[in-house]
DNA sequence: CCTTTGTTTAGAATTATTCTAATTCTTACT
DNA sequence: AGTAAGAATTAGAATAATTCTAAACAAAGG
């Protein structure tokens, strides 16, 4: 659960371009709050830390960057029933463990192989391009 | 895909009962509406098919039985993304595929095998309740 | 019967998110 | 530099699914 390397501005800048995109100031500040606490937060939570560093920034504004940052694939959107969709910048494969009594969310690693064989349980002209994977539970750790 | 094995009223009731609930003509019709049509309706549609049959009923009647079916374990909740929740009366143990082109959803049967794989994966310490997956693309069966 | 408790209902409220339209910022040309 | 065009930001309104509220109705038990 260590913060995760870091890209560099320049890179984020990269990757936003690469889908047709600028690189903002706002955009900067969002996608290092997400990746300086990776507790998976909501929109309401990212807006409430960016207000700290950009106290003139939005709420809109906010949804937009998170928005740009998906499309960039630098961010993945992750949702519990139907709570407020969470944020997260882990972008190797990965499951979700939601734990129900505290609300905390933790990253699951999982072997690729496990993921090939889930993949491989779909019957033919079934191409699936993402498999979404999510336990929920209690954490006593 | 073919309708499942529809449970008898007096054993629904008992399922109801169970969980300290009453059965209703309501709960009758919304819980015979899903098993009739297994395509995982959203409330809306559930409520549109339950009119045609009891045409006073309401929307709010039909949350109110959805709930109560899924607290007595009788349905289960589906969810992609942040879209308006599905009800799914399948109860073995299965994965969804969700078709992104045309929105339709089909169940996917999993070995339990590999569920047991999937939850060895926890560390110790995460319990969980329940795994959810998901397989999102295009079918083209 | 009468009471209690559960259920249904219409409509109001809530919540997360998206939309709208005005303003501000960037970029690219002249 | 000066200007036009396109992008991004912003505040606030709108939307959509769901839940809540409070009143009417129904069933069950004494
Ligand atoms: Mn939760
Ligand atoms: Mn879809
Ligand atoms: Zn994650
Ligand atoms: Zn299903």
């Amino acid at each position: 659960m260590q913060p995760t390397a870091q890209i560099s501005p320049a890179a984020l800048s990269q990757k936003l371009a690469d889908s047709g995109l600028r690189n903002t100031p706002q955009r900067e500040v969002v996608y290092s709050v997400l990746v300086g606490k990776r507790d998976h937060p909501t929109a309401d939570e990212v807006f409430a830390r960016v207000k700290s560093e950009m106290p003139t920034i939005s709420l809109a504004t906010v949804y937009n960057c998170l928005e740009a940052l998906v499309q960039c694939n630098l961010v993945r959107q992750v949702n519990f029933e139907r709570g407020p969709t969470r944020y997260c910048p882990n972008l190797h494969p990965h499951a979700h463990f939601h734990d129900e009594a505290t609300g905390a969310t933790y990253d699951i690693d999982l072997p690729p192989a496990l993921l090939e064989q889930l993949r491989s349980q779909l019957p033919s002209g079934y191409r699936a391009s993402d498999v979404e994977i999510t336990f929920r539970g209690q954490a006593t750790a």
